[in-house]
DNA sequence: ATGCTGACTATGT
DNA sequence: TACATAGCCAGCA
């Protein structure tokens, strides 16, 4: 198996991402087949066209901060706003609390916090 | 093949 | 909590 390049995992996983959740870049890469590779998923979201249809705004580091890009400057304001339509809430440092919206894959549906 | 780079992560101070 | 350093792995010159 594994036919398919590491890429193409990459983006079949990020678009596995429901909507209103986020996954760090270690998590899909993990997922991708890649536990170590999570640099490895911030290039491949950096050859990622606009019109790719991936929620690449789903994707955060670690810290539950948004990543930036040297070229996609401009991004990271963008990538913000639209988790915030998601329902993603962010804190006053400008960071989402990875315990209430970190996307948990194949187990339980993710119960949905009463921010309603 | 060898070496550098990087939308990262974990650990130490 | 924030900043600095080391480790990782895949792509590219």
């Amino acid at each position: 198996m594994s036919d398919e390049s590491l890429d193409a995992r990459l983006a079949d996983v990020v678009a596995s991402i429901p909507r209103g959740r986020v996954a760090t870049y270690g998590q899909v890469a993990e997922l991708a087949g890649a536990p170590r590779a999570a640099r490895h998923v911030g290039r491949f979201l950096f050859h990622l066209p606009d019109g790719a249809g991936l929620p690449w705004h789903r994707v955060v580091n670690a810290r539950g901060e948004i990543a930036r890009a040297p070229s996609r400057r401009g991004s990271d304001v963008l990538q913000r706003e639209l988790l915030r339509e998601e329902g993603v809430r962010f804190d006053l440092n400008g960071r989402i609390d990875l315990a209430d919206f970190r996307w948990d894959p194949g187990g339980a549906p993710a119960r949905r916090r009463r921010s309603r």
